[in-house]
DNA sequence: CTAATAATTTAGGTTCGCCTAAATCCGCGA
DNA sequence: TCGCGGATTTAGGCGAACCTAAATTATTAG
């Protein structure tokens, strides 16, 4: 008989669709809808509720799934999840770190390997690393039993006043908006000044100690997660 | 309209039928039968006609195939089996050389990562480790344009001094001898030593790390293959 | 409270890579 | 030359993961 394996069974694209749920349910594990899923994955809705089914009627599921409610990781799916984002965080800090790469092409190359590195390499890029914590855009390496303290930063989004910042990350989502950033001096522990806003869809900031303004688009300000540096 | 790749783009699948071509066709790139690929790749003789159908009917093929006759790389085709080959094997030594692997789980590894890494990573490693000629395992590596060396193997009777060497391969007509010899742990890919031979017919190595001798028959040595490790 | 609109699901179809079972082809011995 | 057996191909299916189009359900504005 030809062997069929568990229909919830780890591959590629299981592993993707619980990576954007865990990012999209954020810290407070909102219940994640299949349009924003869909969008997220770059699929047609309809495949999202197709593999939701799937996920959430297995032996073991990896999501609970309730129809027309939404989605949300089960205590396996999650350790699932965190598993691959480990993975993607090591292999980003070990591609930047030991194989310096341009920092704009970590994310591609973690993507494909994130699902494909073996316990083994997992525990040998770590060691050689140093155990690192934090992976080159300032993004928290959940630790191997799956904890990751939560990070406290504001998206540049929801800031409307003056104030002084230090980038904490910017998302690596967008390969060119990430790299359009760095050319002009936005990366990860750079420090960062409001401005106040006036015109709603205008972020302007100021770099380090210079007085020169650069104006953002919400786009690229919804990318940006900033620390306060008061006290 | 649903965006339909090309028939015989590169998928794993894909790589590993032109790995096993390439490495049943020999070096004197005979045309190798669908039941050797079948046995190689453990899957259906049926499945690999289908495949082999399609890469060969390809616009631009990969094999140059005739039913009932076997199949050979087109140059393209070896192009590509050549570029995976070198990703293996290039994997292979930066596991072993820049990770620490055991020896005994690089070619798992390699096989996996073989598929998904991308140019860059291929570049990396490779100037990491001074653009190595040679595996672990004693193998060539192919150079980028996909030229290699040709391998010449030796008769371990052929062999009069101390040397290191791979195990190329066994001969397989006596099959109690081929059986023995396994059992003593001596099969393709084993590293072993020669010792200097004093008496005309004995035939002392040693495997792997280990210091133990072992003495062969001249019969024994007469069916094993080597290839020196130029480390 | 109802109707329009937006989100979601169902139904039916595709490609890929594999499988089994049933032809068919080819070379070799009688 | 005939026919037999092993090698190979054809035919028909399956599951995964995707798609489009057509329901259906939820939400929200009037």
């Amino acid at each position: 008989m030809p062997a069929r394996r568990n229909p919830a069974a780890s591959s590629e694209s299981v592993d993707n669709y619980l990576k954007a749920i865990l990012a999209l349910s954020g810290p407070e594990e909102r219940r994640v809808a299949s349009t924003s899923l869909a969008a997220r994955l770059g699929v047609a809705p309809a495949s999202v509720t197709n593999m939701l089914q799937k996920l959430g009627a297995a032996p073991s599921p990896l999501v609970e799934y309730e129809r027309h409610h939404g989605v949300l990781l089960s205590p396996a799916g999650r350790r699932r999840a965190l598993e691959v984002l480990r993975h993607h965080r090591l292999i980003e800090t070990f591609l930047y770190e030991l194989l310096d790469y341009p920092i704009e092409e970590v994310h591609a190359e973690a993507e494909r390997l994130e699902h494909f590195i073996s316990e083994r390499f997992e525990e040998r890029i770590a060691a050689k690393l140093g155990h690192p914590k934090f992976d080159p855009h300032g993004h928290c390496i959940p630790a191997m039993d799956g904890k990751m303290p939560k990070q406290k930063s504001v998206s540049l989004t929801d800031v409307e006043h003056e104030g002084a910042f230090v980038v904490d990350s910017v998302s690596d989502w967008d390969a060119p908006l990430l790299k359009r950033l760095k050319a002009r001096g936005i990366a990860p522990g750079v420090r960062l000044r409001t401005r106040r806003r006036t015109p709603d869809d205008d972020y302007a900031v100021s770099l380090g100690n210079s007085s020169r303004i650069l104006h953002l688009s919400p786009d690229a300000a919804g990318a940006i997660r900033l620390c306060s540096v008061h006290h």
